[in-house]
DNA sequence: GTTAAAAATTGATATAGGTTAAGTAATTGG
DNA sequence: CCAATTACTTAACCTATATCAATTTTTAAC
């Protein structure tokens, strides 16, 4: 993996993730202000901590490039997965009730972030009504997402629900615009066992199935959809939109 | 079942709710004007449809007495219960985002409601700050608690969902102020499994078994806390806190 | 590049909770 | 109040996916 760490710069207005971000909405006059609160972090590096669950919230965070995992543990200590955030997604609005973060997340991979400090955030929205429209449009999508979570895990068999994680990641990478048939997922299979509910086991076996039928081929984190016809029957009949 | 429809119109100022609905952390001043906006609905019957899955989305409703359950369709018609309302919850927040509403709601028993017109309320909360807060904070809570009740269905067992289910709701009765080892609780078993993940015939086998071991009595809506140290001790180490 | 550790695979076996079925109890509507 | 419908219960049996175990492949660290 590369271990370039890029320190991006550009702002709000010339990124490409503008549509899928907060600045979604906002006037160009609003842009400026909002770009001036945005902190640009360093990259993270593959496993650092973006935050830890019981530290002091203060941010929320763009993805900008790379992968999030954000997850809690257990009372076995077991990791309970709650999502995978990519590039254009918010990480944090689950905390902002909080006084700490109530979850952890850590970089799957290379990944920058724009960092909002979320008390400058609702100041400046206290003078761009846009802004709140765009937070609480944002966290509903959030609750609607995870609605249709727990209906994957609770009304699909196996195969289903990993055919609907390979489609719905890659019609995130199709709706910013990306090749959506192959992509890179640096995200584990034992990770995407355990937020779909299932054992690494349960996840190769299906993938073998998957990759002799030539329907989808996953290896050493490269995904290629090869006959997306079949993936979506395999899916199930719900349609796979994501946001 | 009591038939009696009462118009509720006590103001927001007096209600008992207060602390729970969105009237918390407002002023004396602008607790009237969220008062104005406010409209007290006539009960709901059991049966009767609060709102329909794509019905134009235009409120949020307070419940004020009864139970709301929230519920979707998957692709074969069955229900999916996505969760139970009671005194003192918000309905709605999830379709906030969205022209129409993403979810059904139904009154399980008479229900009364205070109906909040999202438009005037936002517009309301751009002249009082700590109600756009106090709107970032219940979807912040609502994404956590959807969070948790994940972590439920695929870290538990078909014993300490069922019991955390019963010290859920137990724990809202107390915090709302009533008898939290003895109440009536108008959900079929059957919506409970549902729920739950689980059928209904494995609930009432586990429901048998806290019966015969005088742990819970669940009959006929009435849920009585026997022994509330072994139920805590069915329902696993995770703390049943709830808002 | 080499090696140790971690992740993924594959097959055999086990099990929690689902399914089927057949009854009993509770609720609803006339 | 009575009949019809709907909900709940109990028991026997079954299955999807977990668990266990033994390799193989990949990754990370030196």
């Amino acid at each position: 993996m590369s271990n370039i760490a890029i320190h991006y710069t550009v702002s709000c207005a010339n990124c490409g993730l503008q549509k899928i971000c907060f600045a979604n909405g906002l006037h160009d006059s609003d842009l400026g202000q909002l770009d001036e609160l945005v902190d640009r972090k360093p990259s993270l590096l593959k496993g650092d901590m973006l935050f830890r669950a019981g530290e002091k919230f203060s941010s929320l965070f763009a993805i900008r490039a790379g992968a999030i995992k954000v997850f809690s543990y257990d009372q076995n200590n077991t990791e309970v997965i709650h999502g995978f955030y990519l590039p254009g997604d918010i990480v944090g609005m689950d905390s902002l009730a909080y006084t700490d973060y109530q979850f952890n997340a850590v970089a799957l991979d290379v990944t920058t972030v724009c960092e909002i400090p979320y008390g400058q955030l609702t100041e400046l929205a206290n003078q761009v009504p846009n802004l709140h429209l765009q937070i609480f449009n944002l966290m509903s999508q959030e609750i609607v997402n995870n609605r249709f979570y727990t209906s994957l895990l609770t009304q699909k068999t196996a195969d289903q629900r990993l055919a609907h994680f390979i489609l719905m990641m890659s019609s995130k990478y199709k709706s910013r615009g990306y090749l959506h048939t192959k992509f890179r997922l640096n995200i584990l299979h034992r990770d995407v066992a355990n937020y779909l509910n299932l054992t690494p086991e349960t996840v190769s076996r299906i993938l073998a199935k998957f990759n002799k039928e030539n329907i989808v081929s996953w290896k050493k984190k490269e995904i290629s959809i090869l006959d997306e016809a079949r993936l979506r029957d395999f899916a199930g009949e719900d349609a796979v939109s994501c946001d």
